[in-house]
DNA sequence: CTAATTTATGACTGATTGGTTAAGAATTAA
DNA sequence: TTAATTCTTAACCAATCAGTCATAAATTAG
């Protein structure tokens, strides 16, 4: 039964692409946070009025809720595409590294970082997606940092889950303090020489 | 001419504590942000109403500005009490990790951290005050770092600027992942094991 | 063509926002 | 006692907030 394909729905198409608008959404929650940021800020940033965003996405809260994992998801395609990518773990681990710095920097700082500020302890959704995403995240650096030991890139008597952590904390504070005292260049200097001293 | 002293001003008294309400109204600050905390916050954790608020503290951002400045000698202070109190700087480092950490504790991390990520790049005077306020902290790290150095408790080769950077870095982290991903414990773990690699 | 269905638009809503102000209360100075 | 001064209180204000809804427009199905 080749082609049962796509019928166009009944009713008036979207004039808009989902996508793209989410990202725009995505964009002005991650400039501006979740509070500062208004309906009227959501229809200039995406072009669409009220109504339809309501229509498309739910409330403030759904459509921040979907920003959010829509930039979780972005990211960490972003780092995992070089995570593995060449042959020397400790490489990938700088590529990440760069990658990371990168992602967080122009003072919009990470917009999960900003997000576990702002909202994580008054908003249980948000804390559990943060927490979901960041154990992903945790998984990857440990894997990385397990087979750098194997390759004899790091000091095996280390463990890879305490580095992790460290990591995972040193490029919080990156992303937070990009916001208004570390230059870009800086943070990536930070982090690697928290790594170097591993090798 | 001793005792040309504190004539009561003209006028009625007031009837508030002016550190206490500040006091007050920083927790307020601390625990929700600037955006997310109202005028009607402000009145409930404060006791006051509205106007004696403005007449005392000016509009809601001077409030917050004297709150910030405020939290920031404290806990400035806080830090400095410790940070200099045995003979072993290595043992005085670890006393204002132990401090640093208990302030920033119980999901309502730094209030220094979290005005850096929510206002810090659309609020210049918010900017300059953590600016200022940190390199000033940055100052004493350095100070402890050297002064470990020459008691011969952290190894001479390393430069303590970026000790002090990467130490705040961390702490910033820490701070950050407070709300929502590292107990207590940890972050006092992850900083002291940064320390430790040191040594 | 008509009916059914979905989307787009902007006017509308009630609540809340930060901020002001006028009237009364409490004090000192003369 | 009276005038000047400061503080307290609550009513008041325009603007903005998130969210809704009725109407019109655009499409498919029959």
């Amino acid at each position: 039964m080749p082609g049962t394909s796509a019928h166009r729905p009944v009713g008036r198409p979207r004039e808009f692409d989902e996508a793209t608008v989410l990202e725009a959404a995505m964009e002005a929650f991650w400039v501006h946070g979740y509070e500062a940021t208004s309906l009227a800020d959501l229809c200039r940033y995406t072009g669409l009025n009220k109504g339809s965003l309501y229509q498309a996405f739910g409330d403030k809260h759904q459509l921040f809720m979907k920003a959010l994992e829509h930039y979780a998801e972005w990211t960490f395609r972003d780092v995992a595409a070089v995570a593995f990518q060449s042959e020397s773990p400790l490489e990938n681990i700088r590529a990440v590294i760069s990658k990371v710095c990168s992602d967080s920097c122009e003072e919009k700082g990470c917009m999960m970082i900003n997000s576990m500020v702002e909202l994580a302890p008054h908003d249980p959704e948000v804390k559990a997606v943060l927490q979901k995403v960041s154990a992903r995240r945790v998984r990857i650096m440990v894997d990385l940092f397990e087979k750098a030991q194997q390759a004899g890139e790091i000091r095996a008597e280390l463990n890879p889950h305490k580095l992790a952590q460290q990591f995972m904390v040193m490029v919080a504070g990156a992303a937070a303090l990009a916001k208004g005292l570390l230059e870009p260049d800086q943070a990536s200097g930070v982090i690697n020489a928290l790594v170097e001293s591993w090798t």
